[in-house]
DNA sequence: GGCCGATTATACCTATACGTACTAATTCGC
DNA sequence: GCGAATTAGTACGTATAGGTATAATCGGCC
């Protein structure tokens, strides 16, 4: 058997050829399908090479988010402002953390409505090992990019990150009309 | 204690301060924290403004790819190639889309297995309704960025899409070397 | 012609994403 | 202080995201 077969797995991508005929005109570049597509793939990347660990991306980035925190830790709250999620996603992923030993949640002593999330042993060994892919995969995904320009490209994902966000308040969940 | 800020929203984002104290020093700004902010709050924002409408941006999504496709359609394969996403959430997808009458599948005349994915009437009139939303909320994001260099940042945008889908395809769904 | 690997779609399962509704606790106006 | 508005979490339901496994084909090769 010489066959150099790639084993390619039936859920996998194929070549896939999203951009457009080359001809001379303008490209039309659209940023929503850029950036699901960056997104998606860059957050599928990660996965795969985290797999092995039985963590998700968005376990590490609790992980992240607590390491960098304050010995105190976060409440629910305070983690989903900082990853852009909501309470119910929160809840759940915590939940799924706080059983495989990754972090641990203690009432607040100050809001006994609120709880303390915080870093468990586990949990910082596993951030450390993978923090390292995770450094990796960005670096050769950000090389595509000549130096001169990334700073510059940095600044400018920001502003539209800002500004997506700001469309989000601008379009709230329902807009209750209150009863009066 | 050492929080003491004022939050005013419910299953709304907050201020929410991702951005580290400006102190003078190079603000280090991370790629993976702000393609998920940009994306999430982008994709939260349109499925907000096109929510009366039933729909969902990805359903939208799926409406735009085919309104672009040639007359015979789609076959599900090709769906997913061009929404960088995967047989089993295709099939779900389309299901519910087939159900609300906003697509029409039929088999496909040169491959039993495959299906011809087609818009429907009613989904041709859904995308045209929400066309208009998607390309403001896209131009009022865009403005963001000054016009001189809108250009050249989705350029590299799209390099960065790009090498994000290279690094996908460097890691298999199943990394290990396979049973001998 | 028939065997075998590759491909299209589906079924099933777990992990988010997020809207609505609800409980318990806290804060604020008076 | 008391009651209403707010806020932290949770419960529940629907819509993706995507891994593994499988049925039905398709296609190349001997």
């Amino acid at each position: 058997m010489t066959s150099d077969k790639k084993a390619k797995s039936s859920t996998n991508l194929p070549p896939a050829p999203p951009a457009p005929a080359a001809s001379g005109a303008p490209v039309k570049r659209r940023l929503p399908p850029l950036l699901r597509r960056a997104w998606y793939n860059l957050n599928q990347a990660f996965r795969r090479r985290i797999a092995f660990s039985g963590l998700t991306p968005d376990q590490f980035t609790i992980l992240r988010l607590l390491v960098e925190a304050p010995p105190d830790g976060l409440t629910q709250r305070e983690l989903c402002v900082r990853m852009c999620s909501d309470p119910n996603t929160m809840a759940s992923l915590l939940t799924r953390m706080e059983s495989s030993g990754s972090i641990e949640r203690r009432p607040h002593e100050g809001d006994r409505r609120a709880h303390r999330v915080t870093i468990a042993v586990k949990g910082r060994g596993s951030f450390q090992e993978l923090r390292a892919i995770a450094l990796d995969l960005q670096r050769a995904i950000l090389e595509t990019v000549p130096a001169r320009r990334r700073e510059q490209f940095l600044e400018d994902l920001e502003r539209i990150a800002d500004a997506c966000q700001e469309q989000v308040r601008a379009e709230p969940a329902h807009t209750p009309a209150k009863k009066l």
